[in-house]
RNA sequence: GGGCCGUUAGCUCAGUUGGCAGAGCAGCGGGCUUUUAACCCGCGUGUCGUUGGUUCGAUUCCAACACGGCCCA
């Protein structure tokens, strides 16, 4: 790489480890602490001044100064671990000869080890009196401001470990995203359901209307796709007798960037043999009661501002009697009659294209009218066929599905049915969609011979739901966009920062082999 | 994809009705042995997102583009 003119701020920090390289005292690992920040605080944080001067306890502690306040002869700083905060207090008689004046060239954001006695300062702060001190990383690149710490949006998600340094909030909303997936993989794994994990990579992208990424394999010379769900892999697993399976993992869908969509998501899919949909909805109310109660501690959360209550039996409704209830000028014949759904459409100025039938324009009506008033958890049931081409029909009304989709804070969690089991019903389906393929349509499945040949086998009765993880934890986070609960969402490259790029790497000889 | 808004120092932000910009924090030098947004004295931060256009002169006006935010599809 070219030599690069350098801030000065980093310029001047390279300086001072060049001087620690000089001294071979850079980048040690020998020091080892024996209490976190935390861990202190909740074994002496009761402890008053006298009581702790008369226990005289030593501890090691190591972390990022993130504030520095020097007077002279002394001075207190702030270091950060994974645990939180601790105050050290440093004076220049405590410590061996020279080092006060090595530290005072230390900057914030450099990692340090310390021990020393824990005592209460005169205002009151549990903190360490040093008696040793080492810098154990030198940080050459400044910190953002301490008091307002990174604000920027695009910043924070773009270098998330400097949001994740500065920012609590930051570090919690991850700590909550991943004991959310501990409790739901705790909670199926209580009721016996199998983890597994099924190809990301597939020929043929199947198990839900979306455009896949397309790789290529070299040495088989083949298109290879990511994939867009699960779901097929997960029947067949269901097929061979594994009658309770579930998988967390990533899909891919090649769509557009919005608050709540990236191009990799997390989703959860499980499918329980020998029950159906309404197994599913007790299931799922189970499960999100239990996330409120146990994760966030509490039955009743905020969403943007919205209070989302947990505790009561969620409501349970079909979509044209969501429909009617939030249109309260409707009847339900209106709704079975094509003229008049194709008038309402208009009125409410959707796109209505040749082919939508009875059913496609109920959803319409619905996403547009009621959807975004489904605050509290409320279950919708009875998809119209032509809007489920994956779910059971229903026993007493074809035009129904055996299928429901969960709405909190005016938004999709959650879509299970029963699960579609009769293979040659299956293969006609996926005849119907190659034909929607074959016209044009670029999300439509292709033809998957060898799913049919496992349904041939024969499936048990099954249900199956999704659930989108990312979507879930903005919920339970009450963040409005997706990109606050990915630790590194999708970011568009943004050139002019880029350091380096890649005719650097190729005119140093730095290839893919490692040179 | 469309509309609106934003992009100024490492960070958080002012500002320029067109004359090459400023504050706090961070940094550097000095003082200070219980501070906590420490304090006191002194010093400097810069392709004003990018590329063009208008102009004697553009960070400011105009256009396109990039990235981000909000709203809509």
């Amino acid at each position: 790489m070219a030599e690069q003119e350098e801030h000065e701020l980093i310029a001047l920090r390279r300086e001072k480890l060049k001087v620690l390289r000089e001294k071979g005292i850079a980048f040690p690992n020998d020091f080892r602490r024996d209490h976190l920040a935390a861990e202190i605080f909740q074994q002496y944080g009761e402890g008053d001044t006298e009581q702790l001067d008369q226990q005289a306890v030593s501890v090691m502690v190591a972390g990022r100064i993130m504030t520095r306040r020097v007077m002279g002869k002394a001075a207190f700083i702030h270091i950060k671990d994974v645990s939180g905060q601790i105050q050290v207090y440093l004076r220049k008689n405590d410590l061996s000869e020279g080092v006060f004046e090595e530290f005072k060239k230390w900057d914030l954001g450099d990692i340090v080890g310390v021990s020393g006695i824990l005592f209460r300062t005169k205002t009151g702060e549990l903190s360490v009196r040093a008696d040793t001190l080492r810098l154990l990383t030198k940080s050459i690149r400044p910190l953002p401001e301490k008091f307002h710490g990174l604000q920027d949006a695009e910043l924070r998600a773009r270098q998330r470990y400097v949001d994740l340094i500065m920012n609590d909030e930051t570090r919690e909303r991850f700590r909550t995203r991943s004991r959310i997936v501990a409790k739901i993989r705790q909670f199926l794994e209580e009721r016996d359901y199998l983890e597994v994990e099924t190809p990301m990579m597939q020929i043929l992208p199947g198990g839900a209307y979306a455009k896949p990424f397309a790789t290529h394999h070299n040495a088989l010379d083949m298109a290879l796709y990511l994939r867009v769900a699960p779901e097929l892999f997960l029947k067949r697993c269901v097929v061979g007798g594994f009658e309770k399976v579930f998988e967390i993992n990533r899909n891919f869908r090649n769509e557009g960037l919005s608050t709540r969509h990236n191009p990799e998501f997390t989703m959860l899919e499980f499918y329980c043999s020998y029950e159906d949909y309404h197994y599913l909805m007790d299931l799922t109310e189970a499960l999100m009661r239990e996330i409120a109660e146990q994760v966030i501690g509490r039955a009743s959360i905020t969403y943007q501002g919205e209070t989302i209550d947990f505790a009561k039996p969620f409501t349970r409704m079909t979509l044209v009697e969501a429909i009617l209830a939030h249109n309260t000028d409707l009847t339900e014949a209106e709704l079975h009659d094509l003229s008049r759904l194709r008038a309402l459409a208009n009125e409410h100025k959707i796109l209505v294209k040749e082919s939508y039938g009875m059913g496609k324009l109920q959803l319409e009506l619905f996403e547009k009218t009621a959807e975004h008033k489904l605050i509290d958890p409320t279950f919708i049931t009875q998809y119209p066929v032509e809007v489920s081409p994956l779910a059971r029909p229903n026993d007493e009304n074809p035009f129904v599905t055996d299928r429901f989709e969960l709405f909190i804070g005016g938004r999709e969690i959650a879509n299970g049915f029963s699960e579609l089991n009769d293979a040659e019903d299956q293969a006609e389906r996926f005849i119907q969609q190659a034909k929607e393929r074959a016209e044009g349509d670029e999300e439509a499945m292709q033809y998957d011979e060898d799913y049919i040949h496992a349904l041939e086998y024969g499936m048990p009765p099954t249900a199956g739901e999704g659930i989108g993880i990312d979507r879930l934890v903005m919920l339970f986070t009450d963040s409005p966009s997706i990109r606050d609960v990915l630790l590194f969402p999708y970011m568009r490259p943004n050139k002019k920062k880029s350091v380096l790029d890649t005719e650097d790497y190729s005119l140093d000889g730095i290839d893919a082999d490692g040179g």
